[in-house]
Formats: structure tokens, C-alpha cells, sequence
RNA sequence: GCCCGGGUGGCGAAAUGGUAAACGCGGGCGACUUAAAAUCGCCUGGCUUCGGCCGUGCAGGUUCGAGUCCUGCCCCGGGCACCA
């Protein structure tokens, strides 16, 4: 039997685990290198296929990098709180905590046969009442520091999962997670004043090793503006209506202004031969949520108020209107509408007859259109014929020195709503006094812990889970005995995988979040990996927190994240159908359809012969059939051919490849080797079980070099010792220089390709030298650690090969006396020669020059230009 | 609509402005075998009058030389979407 995974690879991992080969230490001597997967939810399905990628190229890394002398933290725990347990509790009636915990064994086990090198005795779960006592401790940090505030606010009630979910979990006016309705109520809630950061998340954003586009998303985000604040006086009162605009330098073309339906100034401006029309479009605006209203960009609505106010710059009236169009949370809540410069004020001013003036020459034409282009001031008193840059700064300088305005930034970014109406979380670490005031729970009162409960359905009607346990909400204020209340609510999701990365560098402590000698020496993270999923929620939130602990002096980095890559999605294969139960009744025998006789327009698929309305259907990846040209064919009907789609993995398109099948059939080595060689960590691709096996060859043939077969037995071959001959030489140094290479660039799929030259050709004409073996294994290990391993063993050594060192080479080696250089002729290649390596431009320009078949195409001509690359390629230009 | 990515053999993919397709899958041929599997070796972009010619989504440009840089367009994936 050559090579056999089943019988090493859970060996290795039970002996990694109980000598705790990979434990992370603070040593002063060594660097550190800390790198981190973004922890997983632990749902219940357990693992897909393509969730490790980024855990299995981390590993890589983190096993290089221990071999190059670093000392290096990779830790793995659970982000155990959520509402899919909580949903399982409502249905079954199972409590949160045996899901999760029951989910959590599955993962571990799942991780563990893959070898990862995690230090398992940093383990962390964020529902556990040590961890979940210091969540509530950076609460506190931020209530004390006035970060966390209750508000009334309008907030985005979801009545199906009867809950508030924040801004970012609505998607197009519903819920991110069930799709859910979502309307706008207002609350009291808990937020936390992240606006208040708003600046440095954009800022420090610079010195951060991340992805272009993901700083991009992180900075429209945010989404900060330059522009101006302007007071327009209020006709026949002493009040005035504040505006933000980024084209202060258009205020003269300023010809009316619009109020969100919200503004406070709504009524007060209303004349009351427009009251009842008004107040129908305030109530009407009121039933939409914000996603909805701003997600209609189709034509504009609005109402005139009746009353008017005055441009600041040119004393004219302006009419001010309400629309839907302006949002009562950006800015001001108002604007000045400049139909001539803006095309939604354009297409406003159009509708309902208001004068358009143009105040910018810009060569466009604004009974087109806006023109929203810089150029030239126009209609503009002492602005005209000031560029546009210039004429903001001037005007700017005008209105602070009339007292009429000031110069601003507005963000998009909002205060985060940061309660949750929900059982499954951290409870607000703080107590409601009497008097209506609230305080923190002391700190040696924490973990203020969940209550058992035994039913979690929602009730639907505002109130939380919590309220339910009259018991546990009253209690008492420590410090004076006076009766108090809990808070209701509980923190979101987020709140654990805000400060996870720091628990890491010192889990276990009792007395503390972390020390200050773990933070100094781990901190910060220096490679994140993750999903792309999480580019702006998590990373803002996160690097929100952290920014708030260094302010209060508990971390010395501004940023946690130093570097950021996030692995591409594995897809599977799915197998698509249509028929005509819409109902999935059960007891229908429907008709079947190929994706070819169904007509797909938008949402809705119909049946091309008869129209008739039909619903996708996927077969089961392992229930297909195949026919003889390769066509997918439905399990039971040759006449329904199946459309191949490639697609995210999912249990609903039955495209879903587990780990622990691949494991079991080819090895947890193979299935890392696959995973990495399949490409670039970043780039997604289809997950194809024919790939596997030539990665198991691989594995096999490495195997060979250290094995032969003697009939029917194997046994381990004598290794000579040094280092080879001179090709061997040359072949070991050549793939140490480009593994490690590959390995500095995060390219561990080149790496694998080299190590898979090095195993066709070192042992071609003489036997594997000792140390080009021990090189390579040391190599290997990085990739398939399990293999490495044994044979390292084999060799006789006692230690892991996970700790030793990364194998040099002498550089003498890559250079060779003579070298292959290619000669083009006007660009094309036409021949190829040997020249010594040391050998000049002149002298390989006469070389090329007399090569034959250079000859042929010169033809005779004199070389008007002859250029040498060196150690490439010689181009003639005749 | 706007902003990011990406488009290279039958497939996954390589390639500091310098010989396009390394490595792997699949396919073909051969060796070994009674045979098959496994293994090993060789071949594998298209066309060709065997001189070559054409080939990195399309059309141009810069350059001695472009998959790589520039301009315009097409297609696919992702993000944002009335933010004044």
C-alpha cells in the first residue's frame, strides 16, 4: 500500500493537539506574526467545501512563517451568538445554548481533520459568560466615554422576526437575513455615536494594507462630503431654514427649497390653504421606509408648503416645498434645490413649473438637463466669471462673514443602532433607575448573565424576550438598594466579533480583557482573512471599538487589521429544472420542463409552449445521470435535460460538497493541496472532485521518493547523505528560492507547482540526496503537513518538521554558466541561443547575428537597431 | 445609472513591458501486464502549401517589443443607488 492518509493523518493531529505543538508564546527574542480567519458562525449545516479556503491558506502561512523564525498567534473560536439558533428554539423548543454548543463540536471537528495549526488552548466563544463579562466591560468604556446613548429613533421593525434590525440589514425595504418586510417605527433604542469617528475611519484607512475596493466601499460608506450649512430667513418670521449643500457656489440659482416630510419647520411653514394637502403627503411618506423611498428613483413627487423664504445672497423669494426626495437624516434634513445644476432638482422644477436659472457656464445646455460640471460662474453679482473652485471658496468666506453660513462636512454614515429585540446575546450591562436615569452595572457585578427561559417565540407585539422574566428585569441598584430595572434588549451579533481579535492574545484571562504585555507584543493583527461579505460591517464596527479602546488607553495600535485579503467563493455545480407545482404540493405529479422550453423574464419563469407558470427545481449533484455526450439528465426522465449552473454552495440547490467526504476518500492533505493549487486565494472558481486526484498523485509520488516497493512490501530507502549532484543541487536551490518567493507573495498555488517539479525531476537519474529531502519536506509541510510529518519521522527526527527551520540555498546555484536566450527579428522569434552567462551585449549581438536562422530572416539587410535584454531574449530591427 | 473587480487552451490556471499557455485536470499514443487497473514515458492552442501564418473579449494607440501600459466599446461578477 504506497500512500495512505487514513492511516497517519488523525495520528498527527491527536499529537499536534496533545503536545500543543503549535502553541503561540510571547517571545521577546523572536518577531511575532499574527495571523487570524475571520471566526465562523457555527450553523448547523457545519461545513461546505469551500469554507476552509481561507482557513487552509492562513494555515500555510502561518506554518511558514513559523518556520521562519517567527513566533506566530493563529487561533480559531466561534461567533456563537445569533438568530439562527434562537429561530431553531422558537421551532423546537431546543435553548440556544445546546444548538450552539452542539454546532461547535461539529465545526471543531470538521477544522480539526482538516490539521490546521490553530492553538486550540485559545479557543474562544463569544457566548461564554468570561467572554460575554468583558463584552459588556467595553460597554461600559463606551457609555462611560458618552459613545452609547439611548434615542428615540425611527427604526426598521421587522414584524416576521420581531425585531429591529439596523440599516445595514435592510436590503431594498427588507430583511438581509429571510427577506422579510421591514417598516420604519420609532424606538427607544441603544446607538453608539460612530459618527463621531467618522473622520478617522476614513483616514487611517491609508496606512492599511487593504484591497483597493474594499477601503473604497468602506470610504462610500462613510461617505463624507464637502460643503456648506446656509440660513435662508423664513418670510414674515424670526426663523430660518438651515440647508447643506456641496455647491454653495450655485446659491444664486437657489430657485426654491425642499423640506423632507420629517423636517420640524414642516408645519410652521404650511399656509393654510395647503394644510390638508401637505399633511396627506406627510403621512403618506411616513408609511414608506427610507429604503423604500430612496430606492424609487422614478418620478419625483412633492407638495408646495404655501410659504416662502429668502436666498440669503440675492434677498428674492423662494418657495419652499416638501418631497420625499430629501431625507430627513443627511445633512440638514433641507436643501436649496438649484434645478439648473442638479438633475434631480431639474427634473422637480420641471414637473411642477418652478424657473430654472443657470449661475455656472459650463458649455451645457440646462433646458436639456442639469449640468452639473464645474466651469464658470454666471448670474452671480460678485461670484461671475469665477471658476467653480474658486467661486465656493469665495462665497464661503461670504457667508461666514455675514453671518449667513459656514463651510461643513456631512457624512452618510449614521449613529449604529446597536439593540436588538432578541433572547440569544449579550444584555445591556446597565441598570434603569426611577428617575429615569441609567447607570452601569458595577464592574464586579459582571457578566450580567441571560435569564433561562423556555419559550422564545416573539411575541410581535414590542416586546423583547426578556420582558417575559419579570424577575430578572427587577432587580435592585447595588450601591443604594433602590429598586431597578434591566434593560430589555440585547446587544447585536456584532458586538462579540468587535473585539474577538484582542481576547485572542490572552483568552484565558480572569482579570482582565487582555493584558497589556499580550496586546503590546500580538497586536495588531498583521494578516486578516475573511469574506468580502463583511467589507464594511464588520471591519467598520471593529476598527470603530478598537479606535475607542485606544483612546482609552487599553491598545496601543490605531488599526487592528494591518492586512486584508479576502479568499474567493468556491461554487459548486448545480443541476437545474422546472415544473409546474407552484404550490410543492406534494400529491401533484407535475409537469417537467428542461431549462430550454422555459422562458425566463425577470422574477417570473413560464413555459414556452403553453405560458403556463412554472417553478426551478435542482437536482441532487450525486443523483444525475449523464448520458453518452456528458449532458445532465434528470434521475427518472431521459427527456429532461438538466441546465449546469455554477453557483454559490447551498443545501437548497443540492450543489453542496462536504469536507468530510473529500477527507475521507483522498485525505485531509489532498483536500489542502486541491484547495491551494486550484488558484489564487483571492479568485473564486468552481470546486471540481476531478481536480483532486492529480493532487493526490502528487502527494503519492512525493511518498515514492522515500518509499520502494519490494513485491509486496514497502520499506524506506537509504537516503545518501549531502546534498546531490550538481543538477540536484541546482533543483533544490532553484525550488527553496521560488517556494519561498511564492510564499512572501501569498501565492501558495505557484509554490505547489514548483514543489511538483521538484517531485518529477530530483530523483530522475540518481537517488534522493538527504538534504534536498529534508528541504523539501520542511517545504511540503506548509501544504500537506500530515505526509510532511510522517516522513520527517521517518528520517528519523524527533521534533515536528512544523518547527523546524526554512531551508537556505547557496545563490551561486541559480546561476548557470551558459544561458538560453531567445532572437526575434522585428519582433518575432525566430531563433534560439546558447551563450556563456557572462558574455556582453556585444558579444551575444555578434552570436545572434550569425545564428542561421537569424540569417534567414534578416536577409541580408543591415540591423538598424539590435536590442539585448540581458539573460532574456535579442531583438533585430531591420 | 455610478463605482470597483474580471475576461488567456476542452477545463483550473501561469507569465518583473521581453520566448504566451509553467503546474495540474481531461484527452491521445507508447512501455510494463495474458489482460485490465495502477504506475512510468512522450504528445496535446488553431490553421498550414511544412516556409510559415494566426492566436490572451472587440476596435484602435504607445513601444524595437503589449496578456501586461493608454483610449473607446462589449460581456460576466460584485458593490452602491434621489446622500443635495
Amino acid at each position: 500500500m504506497p500512500y495512505d492518509p487514513t492511516a497517519i493523518e488523525t495520528r498527527w493531529q491527536d499529537k499536534w493537539i496533545s503536545e500543543r505543538t503549535f502553541r503561540a508564546e510571547i517571545d521577546p527574542e523572536k518577531p511575532k506574526y499574527y495571523v487570524l480567519d475571520m471566526f465562523p458562525y457555527p450553523s448547523g449545516e457545519g461545513l461546505h467545501v469551500g469554507h476552509p479556503k481561507g482557513y487552509i491558506s492562513t494555515d500555510a502561512i502561518a506554518r511558514y512563517k513559523r518556520l521562519r523564525g517567527f513566533s506566530v498567534l493563529h487561533p480559531m473560536g466561534w461567533d456563537a451568538f445569533g438568530l439562527p439558533a434562537e429561530q431553531y428554539a422558537v421551532k423546537t423548543g431546543t435553548h440556544p445554548r445546546i444548538t450552539t454548543e452542539r454546532n461547535i463540536n461539529n465545526y471543531r471537528r470538521q477544522l480539526k481533520q482538516l490539521g490546521l495549526s490553530y492553538d486550540w488552548h485559545r479557543e474562544v466563544d463569544t457566548t461564554e459568560p468570561d467572554y460575554v463579562k468583558w463584552t459588556q466591560w467595553i460597554f461600559s468604556k463606551l457609555f462611560e466615554r458618552g459613545l452609547a446613548y439611548e434615542a428615540e429613533v425611527p427604526v426598521n421593525w421587522c414584524p416576521a422576526l420581531g425585531t429591529v434590525l439596523a440599516n445595514e440589514e435592510v436590503i431594498d425595504g427588507k430583511s438581509e437575513r429571510g427577506s422579510h418586510p421591514v417598516v420604519r417605527m420609532p424606538m427607544k433604542q441603544w446607538m453608539l455615536r460612530i459618527t463621531e469617528y467618522a473622520e478617522r475611519l476614513i483616514d487611517d484607512l491609508d496606512d492599511l494594507d487593504w484591497p483597493e475596493h474594499i477601503k473604497r466601499m468602506q470610504l462610500e460608506w462613510i461617505g463624507r462630503s464637502e460643503g456648506a450649512r446656509v440660513a435662508f430667513p423664513i418670510e414674515g418670521s424670526d426663523g430660518e431654514i438651515e440647508v447643506f449643500t456641496t455647491r454653495p457656489d450655485t446659491l444664486f440659482g437657489a430657485t426654491y427649497i425642499v423640506l423632507a416630510p420629517e423636517h420640524p419647520l414642516v408645519a410652521e411653514m404650511t399656509t393654510e390653504p395647503q394644510r390638508a394637502a401637505v399633511d396627506a403627503y406627510v403621512e403618506g411618506a411616513a408609511r414608506k421606509s427610507e429604503r423604500v423611498r430612496t430606492a424609487d428613483t422614478g418620478e419625483k413627487t412633492g407638495v408646495f408648503t404655501g410659504g416662502f423664504a429668502i436666498n440669503p445672497v440675492n434677498d428674492e423669494r423662494v418657495p419652499v416645498w416638501i418631497a420625499d426626495y430629501v431625507l430627513s437624516t443627511y445633512g440638514t434634513g433641507a436643501i436649496m434645490a438649484v434645478p439648473a445644476h442638479d438633475q434631480r432638482d431639474w427634473d422637480f422644477a420641471t414637473r411642477f413649473e418652478i424657473p430654472i436659472v443657470q449661475v455656472v457656464d459650463n458649455g451645457g445646455d440646462v433646458s436639456e438637463g442639469a449640468t452639473t460640471q464645474p466651469g464658470v460662474a454666471m448670474n452671480s453679482a460678485f461670484l461671475d466669471g469665477l471658476p467653480t473652485a474658486e467661486a465656493k471658496t469665495r462665497i464661503n468666506a461670504w457667508l461666514e462673514e455675514q453671518g449667513k453660513g459656514e463651510a461643513t462636512v456631512s457624512y452618510k454614515l449614521r449613529d449604529w443602532l446597536f439593540s436588538r429585540q432578541r433572547y440569544w446575546g449579550e444584555p445591556f450591562p446597565v441598570l434603569h433607575l426611577e428617575d429615569g436615569t441609567t447607570k452601569l452595572v458595577p464592574h464586579d457585578e459582571l457578566p450580567v448573565l441571560l435569564p433561562e427561559l423556555d419559550d422564545w417565540t416573539p411575541s410581535g407585539d414590542f416586546e423583547t424576550p426578556l420582558s417575559r422574566v419579570p424577575e430578572w428585569i427587577q432587580t435592585t441598584d447595588p450601591a443604594t438598594g433602590a429598586p431597578a430595572r434591566r434593560d430589555r434588549n440585547t446587544m447585536p451579533q456584532w458586538a462579540g466579533s468587535c473585539w474577538y481579535f484582542l481576547r485572542f492574545c490572552d483568552p484565558l484571562n480572569h482579570d482582565a480583557a487582555f493584558s497589556p504585555e499580550a496586546e503590546q507584543y500580538w497586536m495588531p493583527v498583521d494578516l486578516y482573512v475573511g469574506g468580502a461579505e463583511h467589507a464594511v460591517l464588520h471591519l467598520l464596527y471593529a476598527r470603530f471599538w478598537h479606535k475607542v479602546l485606544y483612546d482609552a488607553g487599553f491598545v496601543h495600535c490605531k488599526e487592528p487589521f494591518q492586512k486584508l485579503l479576502n479568499p474567493g467563493m468556491i461554487l459548486g455545480y448545480s443541476y437545474r429544472y422546472y415544473d409546474d407545482n407552484l404550490e410543492d404540493d406534494p400529491a401533484v405529479s407535475p409537469n417537467l420542463y428542461p431549462s430550454s422550453a422555459v422562458r425566463i423574464e425577470g422574477e417570473r419563469a413560464t413555459a414556452a409552449a403553453n405560458g403556463d407558470e412554472v417553478k426551478a427545481r435542482w437536482v441532487h449533484h450525486t443523483e444525475i445521470r449523464l448520458d453518452e455526450d456528458g449532458t445532465a439528465l434528470h434521475p427518472d426522465r431521459d427527456d429532461i435535460m438538466l441546465e449546469e449552473v455554477t453557483e454559490k454552495m447551498s443545501k437548497s440547490r443540492g450543489n453542496v460538497i462536504s469536507p468530510d467526504e473529500m477527507i475521507e476518500e483522498f485525505g485531509a492533505d489532498a483536500m489542502r493541496v486541491y484547495t491551494l493549487f486550484m488558484g489564487p486565494l483571492d479568485k473564486g472558481a468552481p470546486w471540481s472532485t476531478e481536480g483532486i486526484p492529480g493532487c493526490f498523485r502528487f502527494l503519492q509520488r512525493s511518498h515514492r521518493l522515500f518509499y520502494e516497493q519490494n513485491g509486496e512490501t514497502e520499506s524506506l530507502r537509504t537516503l545518501p547523505a549531502g546534498a546531490g549532484t550538481d543538477d540536484q543541487q541546482r533543483l533544490t536551490a532553484a525550488t527553496i528560492a521560488g517556494v519561498t518567493e511564492d510564499m512572501e507573495a501569498i501565492q501558495p498555488n505557484t509554490a505547489i507547482s514548483k514543489l511538483m517539479v521538484f517531485v518529477r525531476d530530483i530523483a530522475k537519474d540518481s537517488p534522493l540526496p538527504q538534504d534536498a529531502a529534508e528541504a523539501f519536506l520542511i517545504m511540503l509541510g506548509c501544504y500537506a503537513p500530515h505526509l510532511a510529518e510522517e516522513l520527517w519521522s521517518q528520517l528519523g527526527h524527533t521534533g515536528s518538521v512544523g518547527l523546524a527551520a526554512w531551508p537556505t540555498y547557496d545563490e551561486a546555484l541559480l546561476v548557470s554558466e551558459t544561458i538560453t536566450l531567445a532572437v526575434q527579428v522585428n519582433g518575432k522569434r525566430r531563433a534560439e541561443i546558447e551563450v556563456p552567462a557572462d558574455a556582453d551585449n556585444d558579444a551575444v549581438q555578434a552570436i545572434a547575428l550569425a545564428d542561421e536562422g537569424v540569417q534567414r530572416h534578416v536577409e541580408g539587410k543591415a540591423p538598424r537597431k539590435v536590442i539585448v535584454v540581458p539573460g532574456r531574449l535579442v531583438n533585430i530591427v531591420v
